[in-house]
RNA sequence: GGGGCGUUAGCUCAAUUGGCAGAGCGCCGCCUUUGCAAGGCGGAGGUUAUCGGUUCAACUCCGAUACGCUCCA
């Protein structure tokens, strides 16, 4: 029977022998159970009936569940590829009556499947029981054995523990005994003593769990009115029992797998072996991209955080089996999913569906590993071979560390790496410096709210009867009149407050906007006084302010809005009528750089393609930031593209309509932004450039919707874009792993860069007049403003060829300056050598040489040297123009027995005018500051090797 | 937002405490070999990312910038 066959088989005996409703397996994904990393039961999505708060139109069901074991309490990551039998990702039988049948039909049916559906032996089928636990006021579940006796001897029918037989879903709620079957693969014998004993060959493979009693908050135990059952069966172990096979992977469920892997790695083929490396790293691989498929396909990719980083360590020890166990140095995973699809995907239409997505997820993680993947390898070696001495040997924590900080290798995947050559990693050592760098990347970014209203302030507001603060307004954002609420200087709260420390502000009503979804707080004043005649708000009454107060931040702190800052004259007394204002320079430059943020969404998924995702967000008074999926840097021409089409919203001047929105209605427009596993209310807060909301909500499906920005966004923005003026890309780069982070500006910023670079390339026109050093000069502060000066990436990147050209005609021309000298003083080496050779060639050789260098004397000495290789040598030469004498010397093995050691002859030499030098016995250099004393250098640089 | 690492010849990477910038592969030329794989000899190719600072002297130390990678929040 094949595993298809088998999954049909039994959803199929429960269906039409039993009445079961076929429902389909929930995503592996979970989206609304945050205490669940991943779907690992196919329980999960029952699990509000089991509570009892929900209810299903059916009360019997059968499915078979993706599920994933990796990460979280239960983990089987560890254990993958060096046993054959645990899996990150695997199928789940499941077979469930909701307060319908019980233990009779579940136990009979289960009985009966497999021994005539599946044709298993009986006698190699055992079955446990719960024992009871008198500690716990347990009784035995005898009624469970009393119908196994029926089709199984006494011998066969097993009790066993609260551990292995009474099942609990938490601290408290539904729970009951348990009846597990297992099964002997070898057979002829009593395997009893085998059951729940780690035997390879003595194997769990159906579980039927019998929910009938709900524990207590106190922990005492009370029957439930409604008897559940709840039964799983792995898949895996099941095909491997039917198909006779000692192991899992030895069945048609991995077969197309591993021939894939064969195909596209070049590798041997898989030949089953339990301790071979390479039939590790086969079955590591295959179960890796089971497991990856089916999460991209349910929609979580590889990530840096939670499940997804779960995923990305799935992916990088798949990774780099297949680099150093396999040998293949590029991306493959990605191509095996086309057999997992072949295994998976007529069971699992979303697989099917999802297939290409996954391909490109996988393949992209791949790339992203694969540019560090190499070097980590290459250092965890050195690594390796440095702690291979200790005892026991070990990968030490700062290697560790490094390999996970820099190169992005998890610290369990250096752990593999290290249990594969029998060493440990320092763990203890790793989880420090990983605690330290945690609080370094902690201490500066907590710096921000220096002021919080904590859970208890926030009770102390209730118990003073201060009211939500009331921030309706906040959109308009014009002066209001209001009342001071409370004062709050972060430990308790104030009757009044004068200048001094910052505090915070609680107001009755308030047009400020908090800080929220990465847009920055707004900016202004509160003035507190009492009411006279004729003020700013044009009623007629104006307040005496007696009291004036700069909000230089405001956050939100539950339904409690703070205004943060000082107090800058007077006094401001809780109970003070006031009248506040914001800043609204900021406010509308924050606006304008939040309206063209959605632009700037819109116009990248345009440009790079619909996948791009909104990684996060930063709207601030002078710039934007905006973070999204994508491996690749933005090529020029998308860049342009990405600026024009923004630029393009901005001068058609698109109105911007908001409007609050039904969620579910809002979710049904075609193209709406929303982040991915972000929790939105209801009503939503709809933001749309160019079209009405309500247009958008008549024809919800309409494809043109894609080409509309349309997010949902809590922030303030333009009434229509024109108001931001313009805008340009100012720099676009990696920000982690698969993340881009781009920053733009609006408005005057964006003039301001613009004109820094028609500036700059009128310069850069400019240099053509120069010559000598001036031009040389000219050259360096173009290239020092072009790294200073704010320039769209845009113009940067046009900018750049001309200042390389401008640096390739600076490099000629002090090549040929320094060729110039060099050859200068070559020449006179040849005259001074030819001399010398005339006399005794082992005498020291010391001359001063006219318009040198250091690196023209050097290549003298070297010339020279050639020539006279008995010979000390020490050259010098004034340079009058920097006011300094450079020294170069060399000396021959004899000389320096002799006691002509370079290092100190030009060091003597140097110190006559005044400097000093040092280097090799066989060559140094040296210099001076004070060329009007180099022939007291000479005299020193003589009167040593006399000496000598 | 904060940290770490990197940037050296076309490519992959070296360079002790600051003291003559190298290797392998590739490229070009010549030689050898029945053919193939190859082998031998020679050569070109570098403002050590950019700008500034410290120093007699900087690939090396310090500061900024750019680009790339990566981790944390």
């Amino acid at each position: 029977m094949r595993a298809a066959d088998i999954r049909t088989a039994y959803i199929d005996f429960f269906r039409t022998k039993a009445a079961h409703t076929f429902v389909q397996g929930s995503p592996v994904v979970p989206y609304d159970d945050p205490t669940l990393l991943f779907t690992n039961a196919g329980m999960n999505q029952f699990k509000d009936v089991f509570l009892g708060r929900g209810s299903r139109p059916y009360t019997r069901a059968v499915n078979s569940q993706k599920c994933i074991r990796a990460g979280g309490k239960h983990n089987d990551l560890e254990d993958v590829g060096n046993d054959v039998y645990h899996h990150t990702f695997f199928e789940m039988l499941g077979n469930w009556s909701f307060g319908d049948y019980f233990k009779e039909e579940s136990i009979a049916w289960g009985w009966q499947l497999l021994t005539e559906t599946f044709g298993l032996n009986p006698d190699r089928i055992y079955a446990t029981y719960f024992g009871g636990d008198p500690k716990a006021g347990l009784e035995p579940d005898n009624e469970a054995r009393s119908i196994w006796l029926r089709f199984l001897p006494d011998n066969r029918v097993i009790p066993g523990s609260m551990k292995d037989n009474f099942w609990e879903m938490g601290e408290s709620g539904p729970c009951g005994p348990c009846s597990e079957i297992h099964f002997d693969r070898i057979g002829g014998r009593d395997a009893a003593a085998l059951v729940n004993a780690g035997d390879p060959d003595v194997l769990e493979i159906w579980n039927h769990v019998f929910i009938q009693f709900n524990r207590e908050t106190d922990g005492t135990l009370k029957q439930l009115p409604a008897r559940h059952v709840d039964t799983g069966m792995g898949l895996e172990r099941l095909v491997s029992v039917i198909q006779g096979k000692r192991s899992n992977y030895d069945t048609d469920l991995w077969s197309p797998i591993f021939s894939a892997i064969h195909e596209v790695t070049g590798a041997r083929p898989y030949s089953g072996v339990l301790h071979d490396h390479i039939d590790i790293a086969y079955r590591v691989i295959a179960d890796h991209v089971r497991c990856l498929t089916a999460a991209a396909c349910d929609g979580a990719g590889p990530g840096n955080e939670g499940r997804n980083y779960v995923l990305r360590r799935i992916l990088r020890r798949a990774a780099r089996h297949g680099r150093q166990t396999l040998g293949v140095d590029r991306p493959f995973v990605f191509q095996l999913v086309p057999a997992v699809v072949e295994t998976l995907g007529k069971a699992f239409p979303e697989i099917l569906v999802g297939a290409k997505k996954a391909t490109e997820i996988i393949r992209s993680e791949e790339e992203i590993f694969g540019r560090t993947l190499g070097r980590g390898i290459a250092l965890f070696d050195e690594a390796a071979a440095r702690g291979a001495t200790a005892k026991p040997p070990r990968i030490a924590a700062e290697d560790a560390f490094l390999l996970h900080d820099t190169w992005g290798f998890p610290i369990d995947l250096t752990q593999v790496m290290a249990s594969e050559r029998k060493m440990e990693v320092d763990l203890a050592g790793y989880k420090t410096l990983m605690e330290r760098a945690r609080e370094t990347s902690r201490a500066v970014s907590s710096e921000a709210p220096q002021l919080q209203l904590t859970p208890d302030a926030l009770a102390k507001l209730v118990a003073l009867h201060v009211h939500a603060t009331d921030d309706s307004s906040r959109d308009g954002g014009r002066p209001m009149r209001v009342r001071v609420a409370a004062i709050w200087d972060g430990k308790d709260f104030q009757s009044s407050v004068s200048v001094g420390n910052a505090v915070g502000i609680v107001l009755d009503k308030t047009c400020f906007y908090a800080e929220s979804g990465g847009q920055e707080a707004d900016h202004g004043d509160i003035r507190a006084g009492h009411l006279d005649g004729g003020g700013a708000l044009g009623d007629g009454k104006a307040l005496g302010s007696h009291g004036v107060f700069e909000v230089s931040d405001v956050q939100r702190f539950g339904d409690y809005i703070l205004h943060i800052g000082q107090v800058q004259s007077g006094i401001i007394r809780a109970g003070d009528t006031a009248e506040i204002a914001l800043r609204h320079g900021r406010r509308e430059s924050i606006q304008a750089n939040h309206t063209v943020t959605h632009l700037l969404n819109l116009a990248l998924r345009e440009v790079v393609g619909d996948d791009v995702q909104q990684r996060g967000s930063l709207v601030a008074s002078d710039r934007l930031r905006f973070d999204y999926s994508g491996t690749a840097a933005l090529s020029a021409t998308d860049a342009v593209r990405v600026e024009t089409l923004v630029n393009q919203g901005i001068s058609l001047d698109l109105p911007v309509h908001i409007q609050a929105v039904d969620l579910s209605k809002a979710r049904a427009i075609n193209g709406v932004r929303a982040v991915f596993g972000e929790r939105y209310p209801d009503p939503v807060r709809v933001v749309c450039i160019g079209s009405t909301i309500e247009a958008l909500l008549a024809t919800p499906n309409d494809p043109k919707w894609k080409s509309v920005s349309t997010e949902f966004c809590g922030g303030t923005h333009l009434k229509s874009a024109g108001a931001a003026g313009s805008f340009i890309l100012l720099s676009e780069g990696a920000s982690s792993a698969g993340v881009r982070r781009c920053f733009g500006l609006t408005g005057s910023a964006a003039q301001a860069a613009k004109d820094s670079a028609v500036e700059l390339n009128r310069r850069i026109d400019a240099v053509s007049t120069l010559q000598g050093d001036a031009m040389l000069a000219e050259v360096a502060e173009i290239a020092r403003l072009e790294t200073t000066l704010p320039i769209g990436i845009v113009a940067r990147r046009n900018l750049l060829p001309r200042i390389e050209a401008l640096r390739e005609r600076a490099k000629d021309a002090r090549k040929q300056q320094e060729g110039a000298t060099r050859d200068g003083a070559l020449a006179q080496v040849n005259e001074i050598v030819q001399k010398h050779l005339a006399g005794d060639a082992t005498k020291p050789l010391i001359a001063i040489l006219n318009g040198a260098n250091p690196a023209a004397l050097i290549a003298a000495i070297d010339s020279a040297r050639n020539r006279l290789s008995d010979t000390p040598i020490l050259f010098l030469s004034a340079d009058e123009i920097n006011s300094k004498v450079a020294i170069a010397a060399t000396s021959p093995k004899s000389a320096i027995t002799r006691g002509i050691n370079a290092g100190e002859w030009v060091k003597i030499t140097a110190q006559a005018c005044g400097g000093s030098g040092g280097g090799k016995p066989d060559m140094a250099q040296a210099g001076g500051k004070d060329p009007s004393k180099i022939n007291d250098a000479l005299s020193a640089a003589v009167a040593f090797t006399n000496r000598a």
